[in-house]
DNA sequence: GTTGAGCGTT
């Protein structure tokens, strides 16, 4: 089933503080990690969340621990679809992790399974989310289209899992 | 030796 984002988010920061040690109240219910049967069933929108298809192959990816790198985000998300680029930002000042990639995919259909995938997952003990990416470059045909008076994306906050 | 907002270099 479809996850909104957003009920996630309510649901996972909670606390906004990771490891918590008087209220670990999700470790008590960490027991169930279990996979989706995966219904690769696609026609069936009847039980459809907020969860819009994806416009752009790109992924950005926020919530990564400090440790994970581009090869740890590359291997979480290889199986997925033909990652064209992974990149785990980095500060070239301190040459660390900001805690936050990007991912592309070859097509937007490999894009939205693993966003479906690996959206509010695990990755080196801590929550990520994986959310459409900011346009870097600006396209050489942007959407002059009326229809669109939406203009943002949401950004998840990052959650730490005691573990 | 990390503790956490946010959208990257070539």
């Amino acid at each position: 089933m479809a996850l909104s984002s957003s009920l996630l988010r309510r649901l996972l920061l909670r606390g906004s503080t990771p490891v918590s040690s008087s209220s670990a109240t999700f470790c008590s219910s960490a027991g169930s990690p279990t996979q989706s049967p995966l219904s690769s069933v696609f026609g069936d929108d009847t039980e459809v969340s907020n969860v819009p298809p994806l416009t752009t192959p790109k992924l950005f990816i926020s919530g990564l621990s400090r440790l994970t790198t581009d090869e740890k985000l590359k291997n979480a998300f290889a199986p997925f679809g033909q990652l064209l680029e992974s990149k785990v930002i980095t500060d070239r000042i301190s040459g660390r992790s900001k805690g936050f990639g990007f991912v592309r995919y070859a097509t937007l259909e490999e894009a939205e399974n693993a966003r479906q995938e690996m959206n509010a997952k695990f990755l080196d003990g801590w929550v990520i989310f994986v959310d459409p990416a900011k346009p870097r470059e600006h396209k050489p045909a942007p959407q002059p289209d009326t229809h669109s008076s939406h203009t943002g994306f949401t950004t998840h906050k990052t959650v730490g899992w005691c573990g």
